[in-house]
DNA sequence: TTGTATGCGTTATCAA
DNA sequence: TTGATAACGCATACAA
């Protein structure tokens, strides 16, 4: 591969010449950026990055730890986060967690040897003192694992309550949550809490079921649905902490002759395409994902910068109603 | 951040040593390791590994090019192939062409300029001649783009008889194959053509439908589908591109008032989590995914080691038998 | 406006 | 067995 010595030499320049006309620094006059111009071409010159990262300390590059990016929320986040990366000029690592602590340690390791600018993680594993340790710009989704670590996440509670809300406007009296583990200090909680909350205040009765490890486990999601109907089977309203989940939820009706709505109402989270894929199509709150993955992106960039940043960043969700209420 | 040299002072060996130590190389004493290991630990070192990239000139990076993260196919994927190259010590460089030419050429130039050790693209524009050019380990998925670079696909062909032969053998008359466009030159291309084959060699009627431009856009599907039985109300057989194709396929039956299986049979294509998701269930030509993203990565690290790797790899797809049959 | 010298953090080539 | 020195390719302070 050429370098900027071959390109100097080509052009009849120095190679600080040839450094300055790459970063359009200085006083260039147009003839000669136009020779160097054409040196780079024959030679089909490109930059190493590796050498300009070193030198400049900076490397443009941004981690992105995620749990598992085939799940649904998290191929359209990453999606969403490389997108408004690219637009900054800025590359994506990705690290698929998989759950697995280990794994995420040894990421997190790779990631400050690969001196990447900012780290964005929206994995779920306990470990948070490796986080809090290294010093780098960091934000992470719908988790405050430190008071000065800026978060980016959608209005929960708000969420929840709107979910919960619809479902009893609807006329459902029996109502059930399906979640994740509630023991992880996640922020996505507070939509558990809002069910809760409102349900009580509106003296609906409730009950709730939750994954007991921290898997994305699509098995126990099915079990969970199975457990819940044989134990309560007059449920008439499900309150989803996913489109994923709520999509087996509606299977799981399908499956044991329950009629979507007519029987059983479904509200779902997220907003991701699985809802109008199903038929009915899932009523869901819908998160603002693209904002979400953009405000990510722009919250490390400003740290990169020096700048402070907000640490609460809570985006509004909507409802979206489909055909499942 | 520490240095080497902040090791080797601390340490009180010379730099040398300390790289030495780093990559184990040489006849090292026990002690004197344990010495730099702790000095290491003392001073939260983490090797630079731009500068290591740099003086070796190789990164451990391997560029993917996907069309859409956010696909299930293309997520699913990519979740195998960072499994794989994380197992391997590689990074995973991920660009998201979205479908975008100029995205994508300048996504090789960051790829070039990043240094990466290698390329697995599994994008569908057209801007062949780019990769050609470059002078790197490179693999594609479901696309031949130069008699000497490998590819990585399933038995398209055979995946399309399988599909095809059950859904005579299920007793349809009236097929229809739903895919993207067939202008492109892709090897998926051959699902199609066996699925053109089959129903003529058995005298059964088909049609077929095609997305015209190079871009999974969901509402096309709809819009196809929707076509599809305005023109021909009759059909009772569906092999689609996808299981996405399917499950919108599965959608519309419904909308229209038709029975699956009763009324319209269904076969998809990847055997994603979509499959099972739906009730009823997908019939879905499984491809073997993890092979495939761990075959990829495979197919790279021998390049970067000189060694030279088949053309074609082709790997055995599966009929997976759900309730759309 | 352009060039020289030095540093970025590491590895490799010598020599001791 | 260890260390000094020169690359790796680029950017920048300083000189001219």
């Amino acid at each position: 591969m050429p370098t900027i010595k071959d390109v100097a030499l080509k052009a009849g320049v120095s190679a600080t010449t040839v450094s300055r006309v790459l970063n359009n620094r200085g006083y260039l006059s147009e003839a000669l950026k136009q020779r160097v111009y054409s040196a780079m071409e024959e030679l089909n010159y490109r930059p190493n990055e590796l050498a300009r990262s070193l030198s400049r300390s900076r490397s443009n590059i941004i981690g992105l730890i995620i749990p598992l990016v085939s799940l649904p929320f998290f191929s359209v986040l990453t999606s969403y986060i490389e997108q408004h990366a690219y637009l900054n000029g800025y590359k994506l690592l990705l690290c698929n967690s998989q759950q697995d602590k280990i794994k995420e340690l040894e990421y997190i390791d790779m990631l400050r040897s690969s001196r990447v600018d900012g780290i964005i993680m929206g994995s779920h594993t306990l470990e948070v003192e490796a986080y809090r340790q290294m010093n780098l710009p960091l934000v992470t989704f719908d988790r405050q694992i430190s008071p000065g670590i800026p978060y980016v996440c959608s209005d929960n509670y708000t969420g929840g309550q709107l979910a919960t809300t619809l479902l009893i406007e609807k006329g459902c009296r029996k109502l059930a949550h399906i979640g994740g583990h509630p023991e992880l200090n996640l922020l996505s909680n507070l939509r558990y809490k809002a069910f809760v909350e409102t349900a009580r205040q509106a003296g609906i009765w409730h009950t709730s079921l939750h994954t007991d490890n921290n898997s994305f486990d699509v098995l126990a999601y099915e079990r969970l649905l199975e457990q819940l109907f044989r134990e309560h089977p007059g449920i008439d309203g499900i309150f989803a902490g996913s489109d994923l989940i709520a999509a087996y939820a509606l299977k799981a009706c399908r499956e044991s002759g329950r009629r979507v709505p007519a029987d059983v109402r479904i509200v779902g989270y997220d907003g991701t395409a699985l809802c109008s894929l199903n038929h009915p199509s899932i009523t869901t709150i819908r998160q603002p994902m693209e904002d979400m993955g953009r405000l990510a992106v722009e919250l490390i960039l400003k740290q990169v910068e020096g700048m402070s940043v907000p640490s609460a960043n809570i985006l509004p969700v909507k409802l979206q109603e489909g055909s499942t209420t």
